[in-house]
DNA sequence: TTGTACGCGTTATCAG
DNA sequence: CTGATAACGCGTACAA
């Protein structure tokens, strides 16, 4: 058995909640005591026991990560690392440590949820991609359980902290970028249509389309996952279409790629025939041949804020909800082109 | 407060060890009681407290990552999401939840994994690429602690378990097959010297080399970080020699698509040039261009057996060490040719 | 300023 | 088969 608090307590002659306090830094112990205690933990090689802490003073100094769907899926996409570079930097910074859930179904991670929640396991948890029906997050308010989500709530926009880009404006700009190229039938691909962040960018779409008095097509959108697989059936079904689009919005890199690998085994060329602009700009993008215009959303920025603020949340009831927009900016490179 | 055993044990009319007990699916409580016992669970929305769980049972069904070194650098590289979803996947089935410590510099790291350890967060660690000096294995195994590594360790390698490729074959396999093509002058482009997997690719490469009769050049072996910005800096070196190789071993991707965009810059073709082998196979490899020829190394397997062994360590003390190869293999693509 | 005693929610030991 | 009761290691009112 290790060294507790008790044994550092006899070898200082003190008593065990002296200790405690002494850990706690309790400005009401002398600083006589404080050093000696001190002095003990260090020669005995005393370390605080956190499940025996967490259990006195019900935090745990622990924060969740829930990933929306299938793990499996979630980690091939690079967006994710960078979620959890920005995440985990920002939790290390508070001495807080992270911990994952992962599960195969949305009934499974819901199930998961509830059990860390209720178990006490994290004291708050970050909510990745969040989508129209959202269980999870119905629970987690009816509990009152501090998080915050990655993306726009679709449901009590306005009580539930959020970070999130304007998606709407930045595929709205990505969009007007493509008509200034000169194109009109331009399509779109994006995730499933119950996720939050595929209908932002959607709407911003349209609206730059509507702007421009450009009639809006049905078969110009197209919803598949967010994995090369994904961009590869959306763009087999435009390419079935009498008139194919001549650029494409597309609403992830991954998917992006899929669409170039498709179109490169067709020997159509990227961007003389179509052009292309995706979102996230992960390292992908710039590696892709033609490199990726895509727009950049920075990502880490909206991992490290997400954690930075669930903290601040959980040591203050009473922290305000707080909408956080990240910045986003359009890179172009190679894979978007004047009509030709 | 939430619902304890007690409520429950109330509830049910029952003792509160007896709720523990079904809990536990004791065999010796009847089946009645179990029954009255659950239904009572069920009415009230009882959880189990994790903490309460973890401080009586002394073990959190929690596992541990730690990583190597900058936490910032090992998530850039797409191995980590890989490794993450083996870990992940292995875990969840056991119902055994991942917490990551993460850390910018050795000594911040060591000290969280002190903390981790003695303050009881976790039942088991798993390391991720050992290095010559690492002092948290020897820590460990002062401790008689639980842990697994991903990789091979430096030293004591009969005595910890481990998952590892074999990377010695491997390396001199991705070798031959370079000399096989026609290429004398080849170079290694390795990760830090301190790294085991460096040393055992270079190895590796050394003995096909030396097999074939060629003579080692030191300056045909650069190290860097696993990272493009290694990748570039590592070729740029060897450009600098009067005669430059006309092939690479690449220990890594990442660092070889540094190469390609460094050797793209300055109209260098591969493969008519220089020719590239790398290592990982992750999706990178696929999607450059040139396609890469790459060792793919199964990463989600190291990942997932690493998990798997480690939890079944934790639950029987006495399992035997063991060393785990996972098999690899050379895929060729479009950066690898018959020298001209 | 420091010590005593209880509670946090479980599990485990020992009776019965 | 079930019920008290004592840990598990720490935080914290309340006392002193």
């Amino acid at each position: 058995m290790a060294i507790t608090i008790k044994d550092v307590a006899k070898f200082a002659n003190v008593a065990p909640s002296t200790v405690s306090r002494v850990i706690a830094d309790n400005p009401r112990i002398s600083e006589k005591t404080k050093k000696r205690v001190r002095e003990a933990m260090e020669e005995l090689g005393y370390h605080p026991n956190f499940i025996a802490r967490s259990l006195a003073s019900q935090s745990t100094e622990v924060i969740g990560l829930v990933m929306p769907g299938s793990a499996d899926k979630t980690f091939q996409n690079p967006f994710f690392s960078n979620i959890l570079r920005g995440l985990s930097e920002s939790a290390h910074e508070k001495n807080y440590a992270l911990q994952m859930t992962t599960g195969k179904t949305v009934d499974e991670i819901y199930e998961n949820v509830v059990h860390m929640v209720q178990g006490g396991r994290v004291d708050g948890l970050v909510l990745l991609n969040s989508r129209a029906d959202d269980k999870i997050m119905e629970y987690l308010r009816k509990r009152d359980f501090p998080f915050v989500v990655i993306g726009k709530p679709y449901m009590h926009e306005e009580e539930i902290t959020h970070v999130d880009n304007d998606n709407f404006r930045a595929s709205k700009e990505a969009t007007e970028y493509l008509l200034e190229l000169g194109h009109e039938s331009i399509a779109f691909i994006g995730g499933d249509l119950s996720l939050v962040v595929t209908i932002d960018r959607l709407l911003g779409y349209e609206k730059a389309l509507r702007i421009a008095g450009i009639e809006l097509n049905n078969q110009y959108v197209i919803h598949e996952e967010f994995l090369r697989e994904g961009g590869r059936e959306a763009i087999s079904e435009l390419l079935k279409l009498s008139d194919h689009p001549t650029a494409l919005v597309v609403a992830d890199d991954l998917m992006a790629l899929g669409v170039l690998n498709t179109l490169a085994e067709l020997n159509i060329s990227v961007p003389e025939d179509i052009s292309i602009v995706s979102f996230n700009n992960v390292l992908f993008a710039e590696v892709a041949n033609p490199q990726l215009t895509s727009v950049d959303i920075n990502i880490f920025t909206l991992g490290y804020e997400a954690a930075k603020n669930l903290i601040l949340k959980i040591n203050n009831p009473n922290e305000p909800v707080k909408r956080i927009i990240i910045p986003h900016k359009l890179i172009i490179r190679e894979s978007s082109a004047k009509k030709h």
